[in-house]
DNA sequence: ATGTAATAGTTGTTTTTGTAACTAACAACA
DNA sequence: TGTTGTTAGTTACAAAAACAACTATTACAT
C-alpha cells in the first residue's frame, strides 16, 4: 500500500477532471439530445450567440480551442444551418461567422438551460465557497506553466 | 451582442473544463515523455501504486472509468512490464492486478512529481481559496444529478 | 440438473480528437 | 516585381475514446 498520505482523491488535476466531467456530462445531454451537437459545436454556438459576429480565429483565441476543432465544428454547424459564413471583402482569407435564425433560437434555448444548470450547481455550494471556487479556477486556468519538474 | 449578463467565462462547467485541461496537460507531459503512458494508463498505475492489489472492476468503480478503458490500459501496462495479472483461484473470471518492480519504480517517480506539481498549483492560490476549492470540487464531483431541465 | 440471469473482462467498429502538412491570401521589403 | 514570411482556414492521417456486442465463468432459481 501507500507509504505516505498522498491520496489520489486529493490530487488536484484528478479532482478537477472528475468535477469537470460530471458537470459537463449532464449539460452535454441537453445539447446532444436537442440539437445533436458536440461539445466543440456547442462552444462555437455559444461564442457566436454571446459576442455576435466572430471569425474562427477570434473564437480560437477566446476559447483556447485549436483551429482544427473550430474548423470542423463550424463546418457541421453550417451544414445544419445554425451558422452562416461570409468572406471578408478586404481580406479574403478571413470568414465572418454569424448565427442563423435557427442558430439564435438554439442558442437562446441552451442559454436558458445553462443558467438553470449553473444555478443548480451553485445550490450545492456555500456562497463563499462558490466565490472562492470561481476565483481559484480562474487563476488555475489562466496560470503560466508551473515548471515543477 | 448579448442581451443579459450571462458570460461564458463564468459558466461553471466551462471554467472547470478549462482549469482541468490546463492542469492535466502539464502533468501529462511527464508520464508521456518518461514512460510513454496515456492518461488511462497513468490512472491505473496510480491506483495500483496507492491501493496495492486491485481488480479491474475495483479500479473502475473507484476511478469512475469505463471497463474497456481499463482493459486496454491494463493490457498495455502488462505488455510493458509495469503490471502483472493473476487469475483468482476461486473465481476464474477475476484478475488480480499488481505492480511489478518496474511499475513500482515508475509509480514512485511519478508520485513524487505529482506532489511537486500539486504544490506548484496550490502556490498560486490563497490558503482559504485552496481549501474551498477542494471542498467545492469534492461536492461537485460526487453530487447527484441535478435535474435542472 | 438445467435454463436464465448476472458479472468480469475482452474485442470490434464507429466517432472524435490530435498532429502535421497543406492551400490560399496577404504583407513587407529588397 | 519577386521572394520570403505570416496568417486564416482546411484536409489527411494517426491516436484515442465511446459504444455495442461478445466470451467465459459463476450464481441462482426452478
Amino acid at each position: 500500500m501507500s507509504q505516505n498520505n498522498f491520496n489520489l482523491q486529493n490530487f488536484l488535476p484528478y479532482l478537477l477532471n472528475q468535477a469537470a466531467e460530471v458537470s459537463s456530462l449532464e449539460f452535454q445531454n441537453v445539447y446532444k439530445q436537442r440539437y445533436g451537437m458536440l461539445r466543440t459545436e456547442w462552444r462555437v454556438l455559444f461564442h457566436l450567440g454571446l459576442y455576435g459576429q466572430m471569425t474562427a480565429s477570434d473564437i480560437g483565441s477566446r476559447a483556447k480551442m485549436h483551429k482544427t476543432k473550430i474548423s470542423r465544428a463550424v463546418q457541421r454547424l453550417t451544414e445544419r444551418r445554425f451558422v452562416e459564413r461570409a468572406r471578408d471583402a478586404n481580406d479574403r482569407r478571413v470568414e465572418h461567422l454569424t448565427l442563423t435564425a435557427q442558430g439564435r433560437a438554439a442558442y437562446q434555448d441552451l442559454h436558458a438551460v445553462a443558467e438553470r444548470y449553473e444555478q443548480s450547481l451553485m445550490d450545492q455550494l456555500d456562497t463563499d465557497e462558490a466565490a472562492a471556487l470561481r476565483r481559484a479556477l480562474g487563476k488555475l486556468a489562466n496560470a503560466a506553466p508551473a515548471g515543477f519538474t
